[in-house]
DNA sequence: CGGTGTCGGCTACCATACAAGTACTCCAGC
DNA sequence: GCTGGAGTACTTGTATGGTAGCCGACACCG
């Protein structure tokens, strides 16, 4: 079972994070976001408490502020599942990152210093060597930090957070698309106009830069919802989950193993 | 005391709202915005769960919800503190609503009916009626939902929570500045020139008319800092709360009473 | 008189026990 | 074979117990 160690587990853990409830929930997103949980999937308190090796408290708790986020669906006396993408939630998160992203891009055109775009330009090296090696897992942290980048240099990097959690939505979509999609090197050639046109403090042209940016990425999400229609929900009806039958549990359990807190 | 009866107490809740953790969670929220928990104030768990007449679990999980709001800050083994106002905060709030409420007013231009001009219209009567009744508790109501039904009326209802939750930063300090100032009359023609503006399709103004009534909300938080400094916090001094004095509890829970969840 | 170690009480964190409710399962009756 | 209903195994929600850690008060010592 690899369960943690009343002592040595615990200590270990806060070592390298927080305390076990932003442990897990960092866990649990990152697998949602990542797909290894697919929507859909129950996420049952007990069977999450047994495989991390903790009690049920931090668990339930990361999973309150998960369901916050729009990245599980709780229905009480039920179940907890992944939500499925509801596409209009994809629609509500582009607005809210279309809207920040380009306003951040107004001060940043202003303020940006040469060390941000030296910055910048790094992580569009990094990005083709991901390309290079056809690694698109490294591929979506270096999107992550370069978006993150570009808004810290307009000086509202504290505004990321909420940026990033309206990602989230899109990104679990867009997952699907990128590793079979060629595009990584238009993404790339995107980030370098938008670095450019920066650089040479020309709003009117990075703004739409990073508009046409934006909306490739919404458009490949509107793709991937004709191929894979199981991983999203209709708006209007919020469908419940049907709970798996009785024996198949002991099967799963058997089959999916490691993933305890203390690597 | 008048605890909560372990079961009519539960029920009458559930029929009003949904769980415990929800009730408490606005209970606490509202208290917080309205100022009737000063920034700074001590939250314990236990004191709450009493007061409220439900245990520490709801109560706990509520303060996380908050944390995660910023509405209060949680320090382990010492404890739960309403969070003061940081500059910071107030900026990257302004920011973000900034931001969000000006890009819903350009589609709202094109999109707005009829329908949704006459209710805004309806609103700004009751906020003339509330200034005549010099009731600024409706007012701040009025306004949320002036703000509100203006984004969704450009379609993007679903993006409000996210600037209410920025919002919310600023009210705290908006609150106190309200009573004192005789603004309202002047922030009512704000909100009636975007109306105007909105109604004959003029983006432009309509923006321009946006922008000056949010930055004039900002310039009186600013005013509010130098009246009030105990509400603030500097920002890069995130200030470790002492905990009272030992023998100052007594007298302060004899002193504030009321408000239990089946009022 | 100033510094220091200890002790007590408080805190949030985590673990566990109990309660209320739902859906699946399976068997009885038709 | 089909339908209905009781039973049961699960679910989340709530309550409570126990632990490590931090702070403040205070006696003790230099």
């Amino acid at each position: 079972m690899s369960l943690m160690r009343p002592r040595e587990g615990l200590h270990a853990a806060r070592a390298r994070g927080g305390n076990t409830r932003q442990l897990v929930h960092e866990l649990l997103r990152t697998r949602i976001i990542g797909l290894r949980l697919a929507p859909g999937a129950a996420l049952s308190e007990n069977d999450l408490a047994a495989e991390l090796g903790v009690s049920r408290t931090p668990v339930r708790e990361s999973l309150i502020l998960l369901a916050d986020e729009g990245l599980v669906d709780v229905y009480p006396q039920m179940g907890t599942f992944v939500s499925r993408i509801r596409f209009a939630d994809i629609a509500s998160a582009q607005f809210i990152r279309e809207a920040l992203e380009t306003a951040a891009l107004r001060d940043a055109v202003e303020r940006a210093t040469e060390r941000d775009v030296a910055d910048l330009r790094a992580l569009l090296d990094a990005q083709r060597d991901a390309e290079r090696h056809a690694d698109t897992e490294a591929f979506f942290q270096l999107d992550e930090e370069f978006h993150a980048r570009l808004m810290a240099a307009s000086g509202h990097g504290d505004a990321w957070p909420v940026v990033s959690q309206a990602k989230a939505q899109l990104d679990r979509a867009r997952r699907l698309s990128l590793p079979l999609t060629q595009q990584l090197h238009l993404l790339i050639g995107q980030h370098r106009d938008v670095v450019d046109l920066l650089e040479r403090r020309d709003l009117a042209s990075a703004d739409e830069a990073l508009r046409r940016h934006l909306r490739l990425v919404l458009s490949d999400v509107e793709k991937i919802r004709a191929r894979h229609p199981e991983l999203f929900s209709e708006d209007d009806a919020p469908i419940r989950p049907r709970r798996e039958p009785r024996d198949s549990r002991d099967r799963r359990e058997t089959a999916e193993n490691g993933g305890t807190l203390d690597g």
